[in-house]
DNA sequence: AGGTTAGTAATTTTT
DNA sequence: TTACTAACCT
């Protein structure tokens, strides 16, 4: 009955079982996190203290919430069903479909995306005379979900924090664009939070309601809660107090999105009689990269604390790897041959991860890796439901259910094209303004007013009737034949069908997809939260690669080999974050950098190269103050890191030129020279071969430069490639 | 209305 | 360097 409590070690087990009352578990990285809440959540559920509608629990990701799903199944052995398990922001987006007239929307209000937010509050700024070439709009926009994250209306905000931006007037824009909001009968992102905490908040019904419903909240992550998550989770809390907090404070890498250690250090003052477990026996990694990490944190302050300490019995391994090299070509070179030889050793790819500071690091890892023919994967990038053509079909079927919202409409009205361009918008905008009625209605109107003409008339009034007999065609037979037919009868497949561009393709399959995906919902509305809330890309994770990812994207996941490149002052710790946030922002690149070591099981290799080129010229870089900070007794240096810098010193004229000078190069290790010329051309390719290209696919050679090929490619068109990037087909 | 070109800006991004 | 936006031309 309780064999899963036998594979707890005993603070696994204090967390599981200490039930009553608030417990706050610090989770070192590798500690087994995960086990102990999906174990706890189990426990609950067996011994019979709740029904599982009656347990809370809170992820921030998708991923972390199908996983606690599937676990908690697991120990189970049947489906978990009806649980409230999901992201702050699903279980949000829930709760606030019971409430929304309590802060004047419809329960079919739509979530809006940043792409639509950022459209909104542009308008807002332009119809308050706030110049958007002067004031950018993003800033706006950063500034607006930071007050969110604080959970700050725009009644609370104090004069003396509306300074900033356009003279003083965010705080005004801000209750503009909320105002428009709610015309709209739309929410973003942080109103999700923002509403339902408003709600808990002025309605003890609605809260008692809530406090009779969850008996346990389970939360995690906790250090990544910004204070409007904390303040819906205290309010959820306050009858029982059962809430269970887990969290590592030096993991706490979110901070630029509202996110507040705070709210992790605190938590004792917060919950009184708070328990604490400290979770310390790592099951991942190696002595000598636990070693290191553990020196490395040791350098922040106002840290909880904990000790991480081998819970393996095979814990002994090889020092971290310090390497430094010449440039990021050369950095490039040698993850990719370490990757070669670990592959010759019978390692997998998918035990490899290069793990980056910035997202644009990725590419030079990338083209390395396709000259070698490593197969590798881009972890993060564009989700789902972020793709243009997603996006266009969900805004076809929210102006379905709900015909107000406005920036669906703007989106599709000439997607695909149907002659309405800005002028046309722009007097449907003044009729819908001067007689508050959503663009739809004003269009219809102006129809009936004869007040438009020519080919906007007929598109429009064609979209308008394929609407009406759309929403009719719902209510007939379902929303899943009605999605298929709107993107139809719109014009919308079509327009992909005739995009001859290489990712059309992809894109008709995305659509496919998304009609497929609707099956599984009973209503339209419900598709769309999940769209915009849950929906990820698949990944074909079969295939062994290698990964390719930020270290922010990392966070959560363990490989054997861990390469963390480009460890150079500037980079990492990143310039931006230090000049932005001082000290606090260097600590938090710190944890990052503990996040990084942390991911490994095996072997961590930390490069930095002594020159990089940063958009067009090169640049020189020292060493990060990290790698001082890694204990010297975990650490094996090689490369020229000390010997770079004494130069560099020694000598401050720098490049000017395109390359590194060849008398410096001379001080590196021979070999190095010989790896970096270029190699020699190994077949001619005259014009007009076909070729292929790693990436690209197949194509044919239309000119010749030197080195330079002009080829015009069969999936992607004309590219410009360098000769030994491809081969003879 | 829609395509073309010049100018400008360039972290991290769980929802 | 590239990618995206905004004014500009057809």
């Amino acid at each position: 009955m309780t064999a899963y409590l036998d594979r707890l070690n005993a603070e696994q087990r204090a967390a599981v079982e200490t039930l009553d009352g608030p417990l706050l578990v610090l989770a070192g990285a590798g500690t087994g996190k995960t086990r102990v809440l999906t174990t706890r959540f189990a426990h609950i559920l067996m011994s019979n203290r709740a029904f599982p509608n009656q347990v809370l629990a809170v992820t921030f990701t998708n991923k972390a919430a199908r996983e606690m799903r599937e676990r908690v199944s697991a120990i189970l052995g049947r489906p978990a069903e009806g649980l409230w398990l999901g992201t702050f922001h699903a279980l949000c987006a829930r709760m606030l479909r019971r409430h929304a007239g309590v802060v004047g929307l419809e329960s079919n209000f739509s979530i809006l995306d940043t792409d639509d937010q950022l459209r909104l509050l542009k308008q807002v700024m332009e119809a308050n005379h706030v110049d958007s070439k002067r004031w950018a709009p993003p800033a706006l926009m950063g500034i607006v979900q930071r007050w969110k994250d604080r959970g700050l209306t725009p009644d609370r905000i104090t004069a003396a924090e509306d300074t900033d931006f356009a003279s003083g007037h965010a705080r005004a824009l801000y209750a503009a664009y909320q105002d428009r909001l709610r015309q709209l009968n739309a929410a973003d992102f942080g109103d999700l939070l923002l509403h339902m905490t408003e709600i808990l908040r002025t309605q003890p019904e609605i809260l008692a309601q809530y406090h009779r419903m969850f008996r346990y909240i389970l939360v995690d992550e906790y250090q990544d809660t910004n204070v409007v998550q904390y303040l819906w989770l205290r309010l959820l809390a306050q009858s029982h107090q059962n809430i269970c907090c887990v969290g590592d404070d030096d993991q706490s890498i979110y901070s630029w999105r509202g996110a507040e250690v705070e709210n992790i250090l605190r938590f004792e003052k917060d919950f009184p009689g708070a328990r604490v477990v400290r979770l310390e026996a790592n099951y991942r990694s190696t002595d000598p990269i636990l070693g290191a990490a553990a020196g490395l944190i040791a350098h922040n302050e106002g840290r909880l604390g904990k000790t991480l300490r081998s819970g393996r019995n095979d814990a002994s391994g090889d020092k971290v790897e310090v390497v430094g090299l010449w440039d990021s070509e050369e950095e490039a070179r040698m993850v990719g041959s370490r990757m070669e030889q670990l592959r010759r050793d019978g390692h997998s790819l998918a035990e490899m991860a290069v793990l980056v500071r910035a997202g644009f690091q990725t590419r030079a890892f990338e083209e390395r890796l396709i000259t070698l023919g490593i197969p590798y994967r881009v972890v993060g990038g564009q989700r789902f439901y972020e793709r243009a053509e997603i996006r266009d079909a969900v805004a076809y079927l929210r102006l379905l259910v709900q015909p107000a919202d406005d920036l669906a409409f703007e989106r599709i009205i000439n997607v695909p094209r149907r002659g309405v361009g800005d002028v046309a918008l722009r007097t449907l905008h003044s009729y819908a303004r001067a007689n508050s009625v959503p663009l739809m209605l004003a269009a219809e109107r102006l129809i009936a007013a004869g007040e438009l003409r020519g080919r906007v008339r007929e598109s429009l009034t064609e979209l308008l009737s394929g609407f009406a007999s759309w929403r009719e065609l719902m209510a007939r037979d379902g929303h899943v034949v009605t999605a298929a037919t709107v993107l139809d009868e719109s014009g919308y497949t079509a327009m992909w069908k005739a995009d001859k561009s290489p990712d059309a393709p992809g894109r008709l399959d995305n659509l496919k997809e998304l009609v497929r995906a609707l099956n599984d919902f009973e209503t339209l509305p419900g598709f769309l939260d999940h769209v915009s809330l849950v929906m990820e890309n698949e990944e074909n994770t079969d295939a062994d690669r290698a990964s390719l990812m930020t270290l922010h994207g990392a966070k959560g996941l363990e490989f054997d080999t861990v390469f963390l490149p480009g460890w150079e002052e500037g980079l990492f710790p990143s310039q931006r974050s230090m000049e932005e946030n001082g000290n606090k922002g260097l600590e938090e690149e710190r944890r990052l950098a503990y996040v990084g070591l942390t991911r490994a099981r095996q072997r961590a290799i930390v490069s930095h190269a002594a020159n990089r080129r940063i958009y067009a010229n090169w640049q020189s870089s020292i060493p990060s103050r990290f790698i001082e900070e890694l204990p010297a007794e975990h650490v094996n240096q090689t490369g020229a890191a000390r010997l770079e810098r004494e130069q560099r010193l020694s000598q401050p004229a720098i490049f000017t030129g395109a390359f590194p000078l060849t008398a410096t190069r001379v001080r590196q290790s021979p070999g190095a020279w010989e790896a970096t010329a270029r190699p020699p051309r190994a077949v001619a390719i005259p014009v007009g071969s076909r070729v292929f290209h790693q990436k690209f696919g197949y194509g044919t050679v239309t000119a010749v430069d030197d080195d330079r090929l002009d080829i015009a490619f069969e999936q992607t068109g004309p590219k410009r490639i360098l000769d030994r990037f491809v081969e003879k087909a």
